[in-house]
DNA sequence: GAAAATATTGCAGAAAACCGCAAAACTAAT
DNA sequence: ATTAGTTTTGCGGTTTTCTGCAATATTTTC
């Protein structure tokens, strides 16, 4: 490994959990504590993060901006995240949605992953944009303000144009009687696309949107492939959905 | 193998893997690690890649790295937003392309000003959607990480099937006898394509690269309507240019 | 305040970069 | 084809950079 690719994976990971560990960096890249406590010098030198004993910080942590964008419930989007990272395989093409969930997924990405992501939500491209190995396609129609996402015919038929391996949707409600449901009749009207479209469907949902129920049907549960949240699988609240045929994690 | 054979593959391998090691590419292609040095030194200078020790990175790696660079020549990409800012009026639809200059140029814009904007440069779209009255409308394809914008048939087709009042563009040479031209082909094919789509083309473009020549040619003076730099229109150096018949601001 | 963890410093071996030079390859013109 | 001139390449020797180790100092923590 060369050492400015260290040193950017070390700023990747400070900008990607706020705080990094000489110890662990120096076993997670197999290199002396030395050699990363040169680099966090550096790279403190340039301005890049905050030297600190133990390891370094963000620029960000500090910063009064940060704290005041905290997404809602972000410790949990993170672990679910962190699980969906795990399906995606080296060279998948994969179709994502938009929502903080997504958006926490498009940052917990490793390094080292190279795939193709496809998606019309601007802050998740932002992200994959700033990735070293990921190809990003996006998908072009007029922007919606609200879910930060393109929406729109143009947008429609693109999807319809692809067979992605994998597809990631943030929902808003899901439900053992009216399976997934939202509330924006253009949004539903993109994941329909997008479920259709997918070899396999997965949702990422924090707990709290499990059993809702929203005025516009999106799809059946039967239609969907896989359910993240950030809960154990085998906790009760998900036997009807494992008995519908869902995979749960 | 010729010199240029192997650095045209020495560019391919860098931006399919992002990194190349002098030593690998040394028995790879079996030449002196000498030999290799010296092509990544020149590769270097051309802007194909980033030289580091032991071997060389891509752009798009280099960028995660260091995303807080700050821009080259900020200032006076401010005093040329801020012109071209008044040319647009209210319900406007404007196409605009990438670059840093557009950057500013977005960031610009008054907050009372309502249009609609039409781009594939993803830095822009982030700025046009913290905009409260402007529309966006996404042009997608796939995403160059050198340039940050979407580049390909899609997009070219996109942006065929518009006809906005106005488009900003931001150049990387112009020079009275050779027109404007550019280096990469994809970005000059896009741009053709804005030119002609567009009722009034607006340059805009730091004077330092006014009367510099680059390899692919974009378009002849007379396809474009003004230019905007930062100096003062009756700056002798754009008597030339005046001359042709462009409105320089 | 003592123990544990983390930093600093100097050093040495290895790898890579640099420099100058001469052989080799290529160009262009006789 | 030959020759003169330029460019490219490989090699030896030197310098610089990188990294891990060990000894020493400093900070943290209980």
């Amino acid at each position: 490994m060369l050492k400015k690719e260290r040193q950017a994976y070390i700023v990747h990971q400070v900008n990607l959990h706020n705080k990094v560990l000489s110890a662990s960096l120096s076993t997670e890249i197999d290199v002396s504590e030395d050699t990363i406590r040169r680099d966090l010098q550096e790279l403190a030198e340039e301005g890049k993060l905050i030297k600190v004993h133990g390891g370094a910080l963000s620029h960000a942590f500090n910063d009064i901006t940060y704290p005041s964008k905290k997404v809602y419930s972000q410790d949990n989007k993170k672990i679910i995240a962190a699980k969906a990272v795990k399906l995606i395989k080296d060279g998948m093409f994969v179709l994502t949605g938009g929502g903080t969930t997504i958006n926490e997924l498009a940052r917990a990405l490793p390094v080292s992953l190279s795939a193709t992501f496809i998606s019309g939500s601007i802050p998740a491209i932002v992200e994959y944009m700033h990735h070293p190995n990921i190809e990003v396609i996006v998908i072009g129609d007029k922007l919606s303000k609200n879910s930060k996402i393109t929406l729109g015919a143009d947008a429609l038929s693109r999807i319809k144009s692809l067979k992605p391996d994998l597809c990631f949707l943030g929902i808003n409600s899901i439900d053992v009687k009216h399976g997934i449901t939202d509330n924006d009749w253009d949004v539903v009207h993109l994941k329909q696309a997008m479920i259709k479209a997918a070899k396999k469907v997965v949702l990422l949902s924090i707990s709290e949107k499990v059993n809702s129920v929203q005025p516009i049907k999106v799809c059946d549960l039967c239609d969907i492939d896989m359910l993240i949240t950030e809960l154990d699988a085998n906790d009760p609240i998900f036997k009807p959905y494992i008995e519908a045929g869902i995979n749960v994690t």
